[in-house]
DNA sequence: GTATAACATGAGCAATAGCTCAGATTGACC
DNA sequence: GGTCAATCTGAGCTATTGCTCATGTTATAC
């Protein structure tokens, strides 16, 4: 490994021809490739430049430094999952509340689908970019809305501590539903995974059992 | 970086005298240090080496290649970590079931405790070696645990399948508490996640909502 | 005391990775 | 068709790292 440059590199020329944004274009996709199909270990600022058809010139004419095209691989994929949260805001201050959890969770389980592989290897393989990773900055933010959501929904709810409540929530769905990616790939394509945390995350905040949630299991005794 | 050496390696010298096991333990502590106070970058052979106060030639004499030291790092943290769960399994056969969540919630966070530095490290910052890592392991025999528990239980909970109960309850349990210990010290420190954790599970668990848990919050309303 | 095995040493090899730079090529505009 | 900037090229520099091996030192057995 040679010596890593300095964390915040001077941006490089911005491309403005067509001929250097499809170069641009290339190198992004060539390095999204590379990561999906050969994991962390493989992505080498040479090979990617390689694979994407381009001198290892190109590449640094338009990236500073090897994590600056990962922080760019990063910012297109999350631009790629926020684009669905919104709408999801929106309906959050109307529907009832089983419903407002049962659409977290699709969400979430949708931000997982847009490129599985590339949402893995992100946020396991590779090295965190100082100490806020791309991951750690979304879900935080995710945080922030459902405890806005509690917070406005306090007559619905039983929770003394929303910021705590709201903590518990998010971590859970997140981890929940990025393990099971992997590790119950069925569960997940049925819906019953999404069913039953929908009933635990629904029974923790309202204080109250409810069957709203089994939309999904006909088995039950 | 060189040529990483073949992933399972022919085990090296045992020591015999106790020369030779005070260098083992050296090479080992060191690497620990290392790796909590400067991270898994400047985790290489010939600093560990040098903290150690040996040469990098005795190291390679006790440790076939980098994994295989890593490899008794997690070795002998996972043996701390076990050494708790057993008394937790005895005690799961009798106790209500609150009580059980509620301990292996807190055995749950004293496994966080015992190096919580080198835990986090050998959990986020290490490569995984192999596709089963030390963690995953650990988290699928729990879960094995969990689901023997639920079947025993059948009469006092509300569960139909009791394989996604125990994958949900266990991998909430390590996702929050894990990553508790970074974001939510206080929280956790004062019992207050625990409360909220243990009130959830068991609601999802047992179909009712218990005020067994509240142990702690004095807030409610 | 000597022979043998256990143990320790550290210079340096081989591989590899991030990144530079001097120069070639291409395109836009007149 | 000439000029200048945008773009592209790739050999190779610099640095680092995992690991070996020839050689030296210490303990044990007799």
């Amino acid at each position: 490994m040679a010596k890593r440059a300095k964390k915040t590199a001077n941006p490089r020329k911005t491309p403005e021809q067509d001929r250097s944004r499809a170069t641009v274009e290339a190198i992004v996709e060539a390095a999204a490739h590379i990561l999906v199909k050969y994991g962390y270990d493989a992505f080498t600022t040479n090979r990617v430049a390689e694979r994407a058809g381009v001198s290892i010139g190109s590449l640094y004419q338009y990236f500073p430094n090897k994590d600056a095209l990962l922080s760019e691989l990063m910012r297109r994929h999350v631009a790629q999952i926020e684009r669905g949260v919104e709408e999801m805001a929106a309906l959050a201050r109307t529907a009832p509340l089983a419903e407002v959890i049962r659409t977290g969770i699709q969400e979430n389980v949708r931000s997982h689908l847009i490129d599985p592989e590339l949402h893995r290897v992100l946020s396991e393989e590779v090295p965190r970019l100082g100490s806020l990773d791309w991951k750690v900055a979304f879900v935080a933010r995710m945080e922030d809305r459902v405890r806005g959501m509690l917070e406005a929904r306090r007559s619905e709810t039983a929770i003394a501590d929303t910021g705590l409540a709201a903590y518990i929530v998010t971590r859970t769905v997140e981890a929940v539903v990025h393990n099971a990616m992997r590790e119950q790939p069925k569960a997940l394509a049925s819906g019953a995974l999404a069913d039953e945390l929908t009933r635990m995350l629904l029974g923790f905040l309202t204080g109250k059992v409810s069957a709203a949630a089994r939309r999904h299991s006909a088995a039950a005794e």
